[in-house]
RNA sequence: GGACCCGUAGCUCAGCUGGCUAGAGCGUUUCAUUGACAUUGAAAAGGUCAGAGGUUCAAGUCCUCUCGGGUCCACCA
């Protein structure tokens, strides 16, 4: 043995020796009780970062502490196609080559991003296995892969069938950059100090931050109980504005502050969320709204000479404009509020009213519910329980239409024969140029067929005019008519939030009925709600059973500090670096040491450069019981009554270790193995040992069993003592029992 | 406005259903070391466990309040 260990030299080979070996596959003729963890999917064209490090870890301990116990144990691994993310990335890609997606029709946009992510697919599959991911590698499942599409689509269509899918127009928060709707839980709210304009309407001064959407005004709302303007309400009033002299009602809602602004409030409903909602109170008083800002953010006809013009453009000339017409009440303030940005971008998002699909999540919630107060689930995590059951409780239907192609395109077929007026249509004319409007403008000139096949977007009425008739398939239906399928895809999360079902699914049946319900579900608590919940809600919804005993919901990593890592601060770590300068083992073990779920972790170059020093404390305890043998080839092969102490203690630490990871405590667990083997085996056995108080079989013993213990945490250097240390070869230190009488 | 989490050695954090003479890593000081390991060992300094009340034989651990920090949600145009 070398005198310090290399993880560089050995760590591929051991890793290389377990997966030929295959011993990552469940040995599902053991008896203990079936243990499996889903791995929540990363991005398949990212590389890994330090927070894939982290669930990496956990993972691995809990699969090989459980594939040791005997347990047949399947860790199944996957990757997400990451929808938006990777159309996102894709599309910078092609805006260095001047070109944007609409350059091309759909189906080529996809086939493009698809050999895209190809190329780059594999590198986080590395990067796992260099971490020692111990996973069942037989069983990888892609989001897009046949099988899978064919799963997800089952579910909707399911969820058709009871009436959970509806389509329907609502405002939604819309990313005129990335060109595609969100649900809520994607939205990320950011303070912004705009200005507050005081604008003269009619008989009154309103305060607004938005004058740029005046155009697209339908009321004017006070409080009921505002003696100010009491007198106006149900009143119309004659409002000169930029445009002209136009008429508006006005309406009394308890939603107007009286004490903020002036008390008086613009009713914009296409544009603002408490509008929306202001005009569905009041449908019979308000007229139909129409859009002022388009999917381009961009204003439209509706504001006359300002057509066209970017907002915050439009804005500002708008600003002047009043200040010329001595339209403004006074100066504007600078005001301070929350905005909606986009998560992926950062662009501010636009309220807009769009036709999507949702699904109605409520009648899904009773079971996950449920499931929390039977235990049938349940959460680690610093209070992330109450914090699940408070997103339960709250939830808002779910929209799953977006409006990229980088997904799984929804079943859905509009029969648009007679509906040619009202849908609108983008596609690619023969010279690849991009033509837009009404289906009936151009379906005489290129043929259904042609439109259909260049096809971008397609964009089909609205309830307030009808739209055309759908159908739910997956091909296209044989029926009368002129069918063409909805352009929009699912929402990522929709196909993730089906991943322990369909992923085991698609592994045959037996595998299911094996590890469905799964063992464990272990992943950041910041995506709660947005997929540990969804998956509760589609995994009951399909199965009638929680997709998993267990939450475990590890921190976020943050510096050594407590710093959270960016790009722009310079303090991100990336664990690829850590693992060939200070090995696997050593990142491993730093990331869980003394970590509990649910609350971030710290984690510097030292702590890791610790723990390497760790793993070669192992190292060479190893190799002083391993040269003692070799020096003293007749010592006794069998613990003498001098080492009762040893032990009993010995055996104490097994059961805690044991209790510890039995209990999901595995930051402690961490720390006693390390604290026991340091502090107790290498500082007073050891040197036991030297002054003969104890056997130099008791020290075997104990080795064998820390060994073993060891393992989960830092796979590779007990890994490679193991096979040094005896004739063990044949029997590596990941299949040893995990508990030796 | 609502919810959740945290405040323990210089720094980053463990400490489960109350029994602690309060621990670890990193850092600091002194000494040691050619035989497992300097990627080391020994010793040491450093903590009225944010503060105040309460429950208890016993509280870092449970309860209440106060102060300080963080996160999420909802939001007044």
């Amino acid at each position: 043995m070398d005198k310090n260990f290399d993880p560089k030299t050995t760590e591929e080979a051991i890793y290389r020796m377990w997966e030929t070996g295959g011993f990552f596959a469940p040995k599902k003729d053991s008896n203990g009780s079936p243990f499996s963890i889903i791995m929540p999917p990363p991005n398949a064209n990212d590389p890994l970062h330090i927070g894939h490090a982290m669930f990496i870890t956990i993972e691995d301990i809990l699969i090989r502490y459980h594939r040791m116990k005997g347990d047949p144990t399947l860790w199944l691994p996957g990757t997400d196609h990451a929808g938006i993310e990777t159309q996102f990335v894709f599309e910078k890609k092609l805006a260095k080559q001047d070109k944007s997606r609409f350059n091309f029709d759909r189906d080529t946009l996809y086939k493009m991003i698809w050999d895209y992510v190809q190329e780059n697919s594999g590198v986080a599959v590395n990067q796992m296995k260099k971490l020692g991911a111990s996973a069942d590698w037989s069983t990888f499942k892609f989001t897009l892969d046949p099988d899978i599409v064919q799963r997800v689509l089952d579910t909707f269509i399911k969820l058709h069938h009871d009436q959970l899918i509806y389509r329907g127009q609502k405002l939604i928060n819309y990313c005129t950059k990335c060109g595609t709707g969100y649900s809520e839980l994607e939205v990320e709210h950011v303070e912004e100090t705009t200005k507050l304009y005081f604008i003269k309407y009619g008989p009154f001064v309103l305060a607004t931050t938005r004058p740029e959407t005046k155009f697209a005004d339908t009321a004017v709302a006070v409080h009921p109980k505002d003696k100010r303007y009491k007198k106006y309400v149900g009143q119309e009033i004659e409002v000169t504005g930029l445009l002209g002299t136009f008429k508006l009602k006005v309406i009394a809602d308890e939603y107007v502050d009286p004490e903020f602004g002036t008390g008086v409030v613009k009713i914009t409903p296409y544009h603002d969320f408490n509008d929306f909602d202001v005009w569905q109170r009041h449908l019979d008083e308000i007229p139909a709204p129409q859009q002022v800002i388009d999917k381009q953010g961009r204003l439209t006809a509706l504001a006359g000479p300002y057509a066209g013009m970017k907002i915050k453009a439009a804005r500002e000339l708008i600003e002047k404009h009043l200040d010329e017409k001595g339209l403004l009440a006074k100066p504007s303030e600078t005001y301070s509020h929350n905005v909606g940005v986009c998560y992926r971008c950062k662009t501010i998002l636009e309220p807009l009213p769009l036709t999507q699909f949702f699904i109605k999540t409520k009648p899904l919630v009773t079971g996950a519910l449920k499931a929390l107060d039977t235990k049938e689930t349940t959460v680690m995590g610093a209070g992330q329980e109450k914090i699940l059951r408070h997103w339960l409780n709250n939830i808002r239907d779910w929209n799953i239409s977006r409006q990229i192609v980088w997904g799984i395109r929804i079943p859905v077929w509009y029969n648009v024969k007679g509906h040619e007026h009202q849908i609108t249509v983008s596609f690619l004319d023969k010279e690849k140029t991009q033509k837009h409007g009404a289906l009936s403008q151009w379906v005489s000139e290129f043929g259904l067929d042609h439109i259909k096949n260049n096809l971008q977007q397609i964009d089909v009425g609205t309830w307030a005019d009808g739209g055309a008739p759908w159908v739910v398939s997956v091909d296209e239906p044989k029926a009368d008519g002129l069918w063409i399928q909805e352009t929009d895809t699912f929402d990522t999360w929709f196909s993730s939030g089906q991943w322990p079902v369909v992923t085991l699914q698609a592994n045959g049946k037996s595998a299911f009925d094996m590890f469905y319900p799964t063992s464990v579900m272990e992943t950041g608590y910041d995506i709660l709600p947005i997929w540990v919940m969804r998956m509760m809600l589609l995994g009951i919804y399909v199965t009638g059973k929680s997709p998993f005993g267990v939450v475990y919901l590890h921190g976020l990593v943050r510096d050594e500090k407590g710093q959270k890592m960016s790009k722009s601060k310079g303090n991100v770590i990336n664990p690829l670096d850590m693992v060939d300068k200070y090995g696997a083992d050593a990142i491993r073990i730093a990331l869980v040491m003394s970590s509990t779920p649910g609350q971030d972790k710290a984690v510097g170059e030292s702590t890791i450069r610790g723990m390497r020093n760790f793993s070669n404390k192992i190292w060479n305890a190893a190799r002083y019981v391993y040269l003692e043998r070799q020096n003293n080839t007749s010592v006794t092969d069998k613990p003498g009554n001098e080492d009762a102490h040893f032990l009993i203690k010995l055996n104490e630490v097994h059961e805690s270790v044991t209790q510890l990871l039995d209990s999901f405590r595995i930051g402690l667990a961490a720390e006693t193995t390390h604290n026991e083997f340091w502090h107790w085996y290498c500082d007073v056995a050891i040197e036991q040992r030297k002054k003969g108080e104890i056997s130099l079989a008791a020290l075997e013993k104990g080795l064998t069993v820390f060994l073993t213990l060891l393992h989960p945490f830092m796979p590779f250097v007990t890994e490679e003592i193991w096979g040094k240390l005896t004739e063990k070869q044949n029997s590596p230190l990941i299949t040893a029992p995990w508990k030796t009488s």
